[in-house]
RNA sequence: GGCGACGUGGCCAAGUGGUAAGGCAGGAGUCUGCAAAACUCUCAUCAUGGGUUCGAUUCCCAUCGUCGCCUCCA
């Protein structure tokens, strides 16, 4: 079996070659610094962490690499609306994105570039496309001219003619050509400016991922994800300008996943329908966040409902009670049964790898995950020891972590503290279950679940853990 | 208007030319003092209408519906 994915570029699912044996260049476009992170932002990262984890599994040497466009309209905008400095600005929730991708277990990245730091790169790739007849000046921008290569357009599946049709937007005069883009954009008082051959200014959107793409992995990559809202322009664009500046192909796969919703209505910051991803963390486990986004396929929309989280937040406990000990009184299996045991957790293991291998499948490989829950807890109930359990178990960690998954249950704050206290409580209400005191024995389970601990009695104990 | 995606049980969601994974919820059991957990059993004919085929949910066409992009956006 090999990995499949779906490229955007030939709209079909392909065999993933990189460019390099076991080495893959991977590119996905980060956010806009100027306010905090959705739900939105934490799907996309979370469908490419979970695309780079499998690679990884899968035996390759991931060179991945997310940027942070600091420099933009946007940024500016708010800085001035709130009297900012727009680098610090940037900088403040460039910080805040990065302590959120920790929170939902992201792997940090390789490398995360930011336009103002590749500032002389991307003025000498601008000089580079004017001086092939890709771009020019006009009073201190410089726009690409889109009519200089015919294959624009391939990605989108556009053509120059039909736009032009539908034009909505006033044409600036400045151009030659209604969807010439700028590369660089002439300075207006008081806003951050860099020196250029044409005067002082700031790049344009695209042009900054060109410039890292190139910088910090060569001309040539092996992976360019982002959202489906970039694929036109950014991602149109930036094929353009590095396949102008090269002469090759810039990107072998483009990949590009769904965007979330609320309430049928595509969640973005313009359009203020948004949770944050604080919010969602202040009231789940980051685990239920990627359990959600596993559920379904990675360029499908994903609807956020109250209903939806918290069958999330089911399946996420069904999950956990993978890991459980073997219960107290456990005989051992037989040997025919723990070789089914052993038979299921390594099926259970191909079959992942078979789900994932097809563009992952992530909704598939978790139903082979919950295959396997069964499997291990049908021999739990059937007595199986700790020592038998623990090769299914290891493959269920194993695979969940390729995912992702930490399946660890929080602890409240001070369990050390609390954990003696709990015991005593136990002890006690054993032996009023010895007495028969049915009513005190249960308020006792009552309430320690009021303050979030679940007791579980079962006819060789009782056994506790936090909610 | 142009380009694209999608429409599978109450909800979420895989998948295949030969009668449909998994999760949540529901129903019936086992276990238990009770509860919880776990386990067992149970719950769909795949938007609609045509066509191709021995046979389609899966291929083609049309219709309806939902969503995304075409402007900043993960």
């Amino acid at each position: 079996m090999s990995l499949k994915i779906y490229n955007t570029l030939s709209r079909s699912k392909e065999e993933f070659e990189p460019i390099e044996a076991d080495k893959v260049r991977f590119y996905v476009c980060g956010p806009t610094v100027y306010a905090e992170a959705h739900l939105g932002h934490a799907m996309s990262a979370l469908v490419f962490d979970i695309v780079r984890r499998y690679l990884m599994y899968s035996g390759y040497d991931v060179n991945f690499v997310m940027n942070f466009t600091d420099v933009d309209d946007k940024i500016i905008a708010k800085a001035n609306e709130i009297g900012a400095d727009p680098y610090e600005l940037a900088e403040h929730y460039i910080n805040e994105y990065k302590r959120n991708l920790a929170e939902l277990n992201i792997l940090p990245a390789t490398k995360n570039p930011r336009a103002t730091e590749d500032m002389p790169q991307i003025i000498s790739m601008i000089e580079a496309l004017i001086e092939k007849g890709h771009a020019y000046e006009a009073h201190g921008d410089v726009y690409y001219r889109v009519e200089s290569k015919d294959d624009y357009g391939k990605l989108s599946g556009r053509k120059l003619a039909s736009m032009n049709a539908g034009a909505r937007i006033e044409v600036d005069e400045r151009k030659e050509h209604p969807m010439d883009f700028a590369l660089w954009k002439a300075a207006k008082p008081g806003e951050p400016a860099w020196d250029s051959p044409w005067g002082q200014g700031r790049p344009g959107w695209h042009i900054e991922c060109s410039a890292m793409n190139m910088t910090h992995l060569g001309e040539q990559i092996d992976i360019h994800g982002g959202g489906n809202d970039l694929i036109f322009p950014h991602h149109e664009n930036e094929i353009a300008q590095t396949e102008a500046v090269t002469g090759k192909e810039f990107a072998r796969v483009w990949m590009h996943n769904g965007m979330m919703s609320l309430k049928s209505e595509k969640m973005s910051k313009s359009l203020g329908n948004m949770i944050t991803v604080d919010e969602f963390l202040a009231d789940y486990p980051a685990d239920v966040m990627r359990l959600w986004v596993l559920g379904g396929s990675y360029r499908g929309p994903l609807v956020y409902s109250e209903e939806v989280i918290e069958q999330t937040e089911q399946a996420y406990k069904r999950l956990l009670s993978a890991k459980k000990s073997a219960l107290p009184g456990a005989v051992g299996l037989q040997a025919d049964a723990l070789a089914t045991l052993q038979n299921e957790a390594e099926k259970a293991k191909a079959d992942f790898k078979e789900s994932m291998d097809d563009d992952f499948n992530t909704a598939g490989a978790l139903a082979n995950l919950f295959e396997l829950v069964k499997v291990i807890n049908l021999a739990r109930a059937d007595g199986a020891t700790d020592v038998q359990l623990a090769q299914a178990q290891g493959v269920f960690m194993e695979l969940a972590g390729v995912l992702g998954l930490t399946l660890e249950e929080k602890k409240a704050q001070s369990a050390s503290d609390a954990d003696a206290f709990i015991d005593l409580l136990v002890a006690l209400r054993r032996d009023l279950r010895a007495e028969k005191n049915w009513a005190l024995s249960d308020k006792v389970r009552d309430s320690l679940k009021e303050l979030g601990v679940i007791l579980e009695d079962s006819k060789d104990g009782t056994s506790w853990s936090w909610e």
